[in-house]
DNA sequence: TACAAGAATTCAACCGATTGCATTGTTCTT
DNA sequence: AAGAACAATGCAATCGGTTGAATTCTTGTA
């Protein structure tokens, strides 16, 4: 592990001061072009690399977003994280990626480290559905721009991005009943979050606008895991008086739930039609392909880091002070299709 | 945003020195148990926050791992993310994570951002089928730890962390022919990469071991995104000599390979069984279950990490020298079960 | 009481780059 | 030829911690 290169050492070489080497390796004007060409010469002959901490600790700006996730392994997380990289990495920003794993105490640990790093801004898809945000409160007293993504807290003075949860649940749940269904079941997630509350919210209001009734017993709420739909789905098989319909609330447990009640000797969607929710690969793969809402977790990524870096650019036409809320999309493929005219 | 708070605004509230304050800090057992506290105490009283700059500048530590894969947006790559986050956070160690989305020229400029933010280690799946390291060799000369997984180039001096491809391929391969499989087509991507080429390896050993033929035109080569495979199923539709087994080097490949096939009305396993790669959620999904081999990319996820940590914590049991081989498991589902016993 | 030994603290240099201001060198103008 | 105007470079302080060596303060012992 050999020495470090630094300025000094180029400029020993060159016998020239290190504030000229400095200033030619940032391509200042007021150096001369021969002595910059010299100087960034010998700075790649000897292998110089600048010294980011130096830097940061002089500029007080890392070039860094943190990013805090509920958890990593997840598809829709996935895309997400790729459409901020891609748009991070264009402006010359990293990402240090943390995920919470529905531990608060993690949450807030995370929290304490991004702080530390010193992250420029912080982009975070919250897990705790309680309305506290101290382990945030410090960036905000620093003033460091915070975004919320996806999974968001109601916090006045907190921008976010999202999709319109209520209007996509409404959608969802609409288009089962043009599609002719009386009885719509709800599958879906810890309703503390915003985004299973206000698409349950949409469900409701859909279902009274058609005039449909709605009992209690037609929620289930689940941690939406793999293993949870096979429930739901045994459920629904023991049932005399069988759904028509299912919002299901993310497309694994959809396309479990439509396979397990497939292989009951239902008929999907002639007696029981099911959407999903976020548009996953698998969604194309199941048969009949499942009808979905497009969630645009690539797009939300690049224009959550986008707004982010704009702002920390002291882009004023940027206001981080509202909610961005992105376009949903309601895609009907076979799983919902039961009207032959379509 | 105001000012920030240092090791001297404390000192000089309690009339002490700043070295006094930072051993205090860092819990030195030279100081004080009482002048320990105070400090303790006025320094969160004040809102301090050590900065890692001035910290790293001296220590040339970041305790920060550089992670860089080809995508982003895949379920396998999360997996074996949560596995590293969960793995370096336990250590205290941050993630940088970068993708290089298919481009050479992204790829040397990660490296670069990574060598310039000095992570203290690498993790690299890397992008590139062809032999040069040349923008990893920076990291070797520095001494910095350097470590290959999943998609790894056959480089002496650089440990990995891999599976048996050559293996998994050839028990994937041979769990069709024990299933009575005698015309086993292979549907795969490319073969520059080490996870392809031992797979397709394997599978040729298994088919040469079996007596049985290989021709060209029983290989797929295609960039396993989500479309190739209806061109794959199409063609075996087409055909007059249809295989009877399908090995897929990808589930969600092989699942939707498996309901195209089905749709045209081919039976499976009856007609043609199929063995996806991977073990991915939907695996458990499609009718009939997709038969996989389980590739643990969770576990190489943390084992990543933690060699790479113990390694950068001087613990010479470790040796970073030689190649780890993680074991994969074949499961064997209803798509490739066609023996009445089991 | 004196002095050694150890505990607690301070001093000052250092990590490597940045930058306002001062200085030197060069060219142009009158 | 002298001074103005500007280009190019150097000086030195600064960012906020860390750390070896020096110093001061306590205790204990003969």
């Amino acid at each position: 592990m050999d020495k470090e290169v630094t300025i000094y050492d180029i400029a020993e070489q060159l016998n020239i001061s290190a504030s000229t080497v400095s200033r030619a390796l940032n391509d200042h004007p007021a150096i001369n072009e021969k002595t910059k060409k010299k100087i960034n010469q010998t700075a790649s002959d000897l292998g110089y690399r600048s010294n980011l901490f130096a830097k940061n600790l002089r500029a007080k700006s890392t070039m860094t977003l943190g990013v805090m996730v509920p958890k990593l392994d997840s598809y829709f997380i996935a895309t997400v994280l790729a459409g901020m990289e891609k748009e991070a990495n264009q402006s010359g920003y990293n990402l240090l990626i943390t995920q919470s794993l529905d531990s608060a105490v993690k949450e807030v640990a995370n929290a304490k480290t991004m702080f530390n790093s010193r992250v420029d801004g912080l982009l975070v898809s919250t897990l705790s559905s309680a309305d506290d945000v101290n382990h945030i409160e410090p960036f905000l007293k620093k003033g460091i721009p915070t975004l919320f993504f996806d999974r968001v807290l109601d916090i006045k003075k907190i921008p976010k991005i999202v999709i319109d949860n209520f209007q996509a649940g409404y959608d969802a749940t609409n288009h089962l009943i043009e599609q002719g269904c009386k009885k719509i079941f709800h599958f879906t997630g810890d309703l503390g979050w915003n985004v299973y509350r206000d698409r349950y919210h949409g469900y409701l209001k859909a279902l009274a606008d058609a005039g449909l009734e709605f009992k209690e017993n037609m929620l289930f709420v689940t941690d939406l895991r793999l293993e949870a739909s096979s429930g739901v789905s045994q459920h629904i098989i023991d049932l005399k008086d069988k759904p028509d319909g299912v919002f299901v609330t993310n497309d694994t447990c959809a396309a479990s739930l439509m396979v397990s009640l497939k292989k009951e000797g239902l008929r999907v969607p002639e007696d029981i039609a099911i959407i999903g929710f976020n548009d996953d690969p698998i969604t194309r793969i199941v048969e009949p392909r499942l009808s979905t809402v497009h969630y645009p977790g690539e797009e939300m990524g690049e224009i959550a880091a986008r707004s982010l870096i704009s702002h920390l650019n002291g882009d004023t036409k940027v206001q981080l002070t509202n909610t961005i809320v992105l376009r949903h999309e309601l895609i009907s493929r076979g799983s919902s299709l039961r009207l032959k005219g379509e």
